[in-house]
RNA sequence: GGCGCGUUCGUCUAGUGGCUUAGGACACCGCCCUCUCAAGGCGGGGAUCACGGGUUCGAAUCCCGUACGCGCUACCA
């Protein structure tokens, strides 16, 4: 098995949107798979109908899309080991439970689960160490079983674990792991309404699929034992495992929409690049072992590898996506970014200005050091879009002195006779100003910016001043002047 | 409670018995650059490697125990 071109899947329930901890398995598989050119397969597990959510599918499928994670095999695409829905595998569960209730591996259960309940609560009464089936039903007669499946009685299918055995498995992640076989209670494998477990469902579709690796979350490894059994069972080779270790909330505990965004939509929404969202989560939890903290998918699937995945879980930290999202922002071409600045200006209020691919572009250049996200493009520096409504009090306190509006007057006056000025240009005028009134540039330059941004801070003085242009520049000084007071 | 897994700066991590006075990154602080803010460069603080025992000439690295955290303990996945 280890030989053959490895098939990997990602098999998320459909809650109705897709968890960054979903992303980040979904991510290894596919690293993983891509590394050693295999196959990727989405396969959802829908086999709890309590829980069934409209949409939920498609909205999985969108935000794996987004992510770059385009699997091989799965709804919508196909693929010879389909159909990708456990909904739709109904009558395959069935036939392989009943091989295994012909086999003794497994048997039907009657017990109601009021029965059920009374037995877990005496158990916890006498302190028993597990609360575990008593398998009551499977010292049923085969006439009585008969006579229970004849009348129609409410069943299940059972597993019929053996006693006094330790089960042994090897995770690449966890190394050897072993369970004692007493402390593993007789799963359910069908449900009373004819659905599978999980523990059944994915046994049967991992081999039917010939599944090579197992690589999901640590949650799934204190049931293992049970799948590992099922393999056995029915005979059947065993994937090899790797159980992730799992993604934290800033307290330690499993990441939850409680303490902040969980589902990758969010992410998206918020702004972050799929690059560095990508880049981050699969830094949460695995390195290459060298420095390297920046990648593209590419880059990732190149080095990836499940022997340096780590063990202990890793807190979601935002102050790190945010760094590698600038990161990732300033590594973009100029084109890219004024896409997807037209699409953001689209959502702001700015949406019905009319602003040139040129005017834009200049921001663009004149702001990319300095944002983090592309709505800063907009909202950190507004006066790009509109001229300055209200000036900022701190920087008014500490530059704007008494002589500032004749001085600006002045150099207004200079600017205006300017004909189709450079960037340079501005520079001249403002030296021969200064000089002229015999006051450092910096005296001037601070409430000049403070006069056409509004601000303290922003791009160099002279790409701001040409970016708005002589006539926009004129106007602004013209109004600070007369709205500014001291 | 039982079972399982884990534990290196605040966070993500390097480290697989001597190269380590434990390295890098994010965040924080300072300096340089400079018209501001960033970016960039340089530097700083910050980890008794959870704790306690062993093994060894030598342990963050191997073994045992304890503590703590997390996961599972469903006719959920």
């Amino acid at each position: 098995m280890i030989n053959e071109t490895p098939r990997v899947r990602f098999a998320p329930s459909p809650t109705g949107y897709l968890h960054v901890g979903g992303l980040r398995t979904a991510l290894y598989n596919y690293l993983f798979a891509k590394r050693n050119n295999g196959t990727f397969v989405l396969r959802i597990e829908d086999t709890d109908r309590n829980r069934y959510v409209e949409g939920a599918v498609e909205n999985l499928i969108k935000a794996l899309n987004w992510a770059g994670l385009n699997y091989d095999e799965g709804p919508e695409v196909g693929g010879n080991s389909g159909p990708y829905l456990q909904s739709e595998r109904l009558d395959i569960y069935k036939k392989y439970a009943d091989e295994l209730i012909e086999k003794g591996k497994a048997y039907y259960c009657f017990c109601t689960p009021e029965r059920l309940k009374s037995l877990k609560e005496e158990q916890e009464k006498q302190k028993l160490p597990q609360a575990k089936y008593d398998k009551h039903c499977l010292n049923l007669s085969k006439e009585e079983i008969a006579n229970n499946l004849a009348a129609g009685i409410a069943k299940v299918v059972r597993l019929n674990v053996e006693q006094n055995n330790t089960i042994k498995f090897d995770d690449i992640i966890r190394e050897h792991v072993e369970f004692e076989s007493n402390n593993v209670d007789d799963q359910v494998l069908i449900k009373s309404d004819g659905y599978p477990t999980y523990h059944l469902a994915n046994v049967v579709d991992d081999h039917l699929m010939k599944i090579t690796h197992v690589i999901r979350g640590e949650e799934w490894l204190s049931s293992t034992p049970k799948h590992v059994l099922l393999y056995d069972a029915f005979g059947w080779e065993r994937p090899i495992f790797a159980h992730l270790p799992l993604l934290l909330n800033p307290d330690r505990s499993k990441l939850s929409k409680r303490q902040g965004d969980v589902a990758v939509e969010d992410y998206r929404d918020k702004g972050y690049l799929k690059d560095a969202l990508i880049n981050f989560v699969a830094l949460l939890g695995w390195n290459a072992g060298d420095d390297k903290e920046f990648y593209y998918m590419d880059d990732l699937i190149s080095c990836f590898s499940l022997e340096r995945v780590n063990k202990a879980g890793a807190i979601f930290d935002l102050q790190k996506l945010n760094w590698l999202n600038a990161e990732h922002l300033r590594k973009k071409s100029d084109s890219e970014l004024l896409e997807m600045l037209k699409s953001e200006i689209q959502k702001s209020k700015f949406k019905n200005g009319n602003y040139s691919d040129k005017f834009l572009l200049l921001i663009i250049q004149s702001m990319k050091e300095r944002v983090s996200f592309i709505k800063e493009f907009i909202d950190t520096c507004t006066y790009f879009y509109e001229a300055p409504t209200e000036y900022e009090q701190k920087a008014i306190e500490k530059n704007w002195k008494p002589d500032i509006p004749d001085q600006l007057i002045k150099l207004k006056e200079e600017i205006a006779s300017l004909n189709n000025p450079t960037k340079e240009d501005y520079e001249h005028a403002l030296a021969k100003v200064s000089e002229e009134l015999n006051v450092g540039k910096g005296k001037l330059i601070h409430p000049l910016r403070l006069a056409v941004s509004g601000q303290s801070t922003g791009p160099g003085m002279f790409d701001l001043l040409f970016i708005l242009g002589k006539d926009e520049v004129v106007k602004r000084i013209e109004a600070a002047v007369k709205s500014i007071s001291v």
